[in-house]
DNA sequence: CCGCATCCTAACTGATACTG
DNA sequence: CAGTATCAGTTAGGATGCGG
């Protein structure tokens, strides 16, 4: 590989996917398409209104994803995935991959620990 | 794709990736090799001791790193990625590479809004 | 040389109440 | 319904000094 630290990007992918809610947020958006602000609250368990939109605020600067709004009362507001956005999602299943495999990583490590300390 | 959100291991690997300096020093430590503190020290620009040292037993926690301490005095400590480690190269370097397009991705939309103020 | 401890600030997050 | 506003708690990051 070899990526050249000083010329990294990394960081500005990173910056994009964190947030607390962030990768869910997105991983809802991929799986059901366009959605609504309210079904996405009920999708996000534990978010918070305030939350919630500061997070899509800032997706939709990035224009990972888009914002429809609706003017009628009441008020209805669509969000959606981008196709530019789209191209996050490799990312995303790797992450994921990489996450899912670490947590076996971890757990194996801990039993390893409590089986050297039961001897 | 389609990852269950309610499943997602994003985050698991996300957290280990995030911190101000830990993409930095992986790349360092994945284009250099094995490096002493001082060696990261200096090449991890603007990075204070206290920072350098918590992110690096943050990577260790995770069996991302190895560290080696040689009992001698003045105290010598060498850091490497371990072959575990080594399983996110992929990932960083896909991030990279988002990274690198987001950046032009961006510039580019700039450029736009510029243009069609001035008109 | 390496790293810990302390203090400090800014940013992030959350609970709650209010508005068109 | 989809926000905004306010206040309070938590955490990340940084400056500095001490110690083995």
């Amino acid at each position: 590989m070899t990526i050249e630290p000083e010329l990294c990007k990394v960081e500005d992918a990173l910056g994009i996917l964190v947030g607390k809610w962030k990768p869910i947020i997105l991983l809802h958006l991929m799986k059901n398409g366009t959605q609504r602000f309210s079904e996405l609250k009920r999708s996000v368990l534990g978010i918070t209104q305030k939350m919630l939109t500061k997070q899509l605020r800032e997706l939709e600067d990035e224009d990972i994803i888009e914002r429809v709004v609706y003017p009628q009362v009441p008020p209805k507001v669509e969000y959606s995935i981008t196709e530019y956005g789209k191209s996050l999602e490799p990312i995303l299943a790797a992450m994921h991959e990489w996450g899912t495999n670490h947590t076996i990583h971890k757990q194996q490590k801990l039993m390893k620990k409590t089986t050297e300390q039961s001897s």
